[in-house]
DNA sequence: CGTTTCCTTGAGTTATCTCAACCCAGGTGG
DNA sequence: CCACCTGGGTTGAGATAACTCAAGGAAACG
């Protein structure tokens, strides 16, 4: 299994990242809640390093023994795991914001696959190390995005484990929308983009595209939901909801308590 | 739901923790590696807080505002969620040194469930923000903590999703005796205490006992392993690996590979 | 030694899978 | 500009792994 990329290798670290190009807004938004200025310029310097991939390329594999941290600024991408005989399971979605590859222990466990073209910046396991060091914060806010993760995780192996198949497909729109929800917000009344193929929603839910496909027809003749291509509909939200098996208004309290909590107490 | 139990304060911070008492000692074990005993000093210090349950009582609920940050010293304890209907899935099985309860966002997602009787150390968020401030390589040290637990979370979303009955079943006891390995050694040639009943078992792997059941008395003709009550006799590691899917050797490399990696590069 | 709790096994049911055909939209080339 | 082709998506019918319900059985406990 070879390594997927070579990394692209910017010119050195500019001091003047205050004037941040297009690509470096994603940072703020999910790592920065709790920084200082002062600290994102630092971090800011210290990404020295970063790397694009066209849709369908794959930013490391199984196997690799991955030493890099990776923020995922612009695309969407997705974590799997793929058996001997072919059987895959897709872990998580990423989206601008994401952290992984975080320095857990041995080998990759899982691949990286992108589903658009998608930059990413890449820290060094020590880079990162002497970040925290400078940083506190830093390290406590990574801490928090990696219990979110987690979280995250639980609750698609609560619906992989003991969902129907329209809940478990309900409730991964739901999260999808949720999660764009908080970076770009749902395009025009209900309507987003998402670049995924049936497969990939079933692959990730421990269901056949097939049975994917008949759910989703149930929630089209039910009007909850329209999935055409790659454009999700949102036909009623509180409904959606509900197939999902979620009580939406503690689900929005919680989103919304969220953004609260985000902010560091020191 | 309310909180679940009360925490019992110990008297203030003594410095000759190094004179530790037999509880603590599970805090080396895991958290301590790459550690200075400085740092390990510290860190005792800041534990002035502890509690502990009898088996079958809850640490926090799901629904819960949870702000601290809990270290598994002794026993067993599972995180499950909870559907309206009853439907339960067990998120994992925490064993001592296993670190939850991180400062994620809003509330708890899950509840934290005793299997025997169970002593934690509970650090406040803000305790846990100051400690990381002194100590860096303590932050990163629970970032790989974090990233490990991330791993093992994937690696059982894969079971659930794509495993056949037995495949599971074998996989999660191969998991939980690779842990146990690390931690307490197995006990006399292959036999091990697991304090579960067959119901976590099929909650875990998103089966009914009955299903977990039969796949038992299958290994158990086929004298791959034997699990009766609380004892695991494991009759065939190999076989056991195979029937679980997994390449036991590179599981090995990867184990072997993991305890070199625990040790932090500065 | 009875009671309780959990494990075991069987037989029928069902959600999901498998296999296979068909459809539709978009892209390509004549 | 239309015919064809291709890569998904859709729908149906039969197969099957796992579920449900139900009846024993064994071990643990008082």
């Amino acid at each position: 299994m070879p390594t997927a990329v070579s990394l692209t290798k910017t010119q050195d670290a500019d001091p003047r990242f205050d004037i941040m190009p297009a690509t470096f807004q994603a940072l703020p938004t999910l790592l920065a809640l709790g920084l200082t200025p002062q600290d994102m310029l630092r971090i800011n310097a210290a990404r020295s390093t970063f790397c694009t991939l066209e849709a369908g390329e794959s930013l490391y594999y199984q196997g690799d023994d991955c030493r890099n941290i990776y923020l995922l600024l612009d695309g969407w991408a997705f974590r799997h795991q793929i058996l001997e005989d072919g059987r895959r399971q897709i872990l998580d979605f990423a989206v601008p914001g994401v952290v992984f590859g975080l320095p857990g222990s041995g080998t990759m466990s899982h691949s990286l696959e992108t589903l658009t073209s998608c930059t990413f910046t890449v820290f060094t396991r020590e880079r990162l190390f002497d970040l925290m060091r400078d940083i506190p914060t830093l390290g406590f806010r990574l801490l928090e995005i990696m219990a979110d993760a987690e979280a995250r995780a639980f609750e698609h192996l609560t619906s992989v484990g003991r969902r129907t198949a329209k809940e478990r497909v309900a409730h991964l729109l739901l999260e999808l929308v949720m999660r764009a929800h908080g970076q770009t917000p749902v395009l025009r009344q209900g309507t987003m983009v998402l670049p995924l193929m049936l497969p990939h929603i079933a692959d990730a839910l421990g269901l056949t595209s097939e049975t994917v496909c008949r759910a989703l027809s149930l929630m089209r003749k039910e009007r909850i939901v329209i999935l055409r291509g790659q454009k999700l509909e949102i036909l009623d939200l509180k409904r959606l909801a509900a197939a999902a098996g979620v009580d939406l208004s503690t689900e929005l309290d919680q989103a919304t308590g969220r953004r609260g909590d985000l902010r560091l107490a020191s």
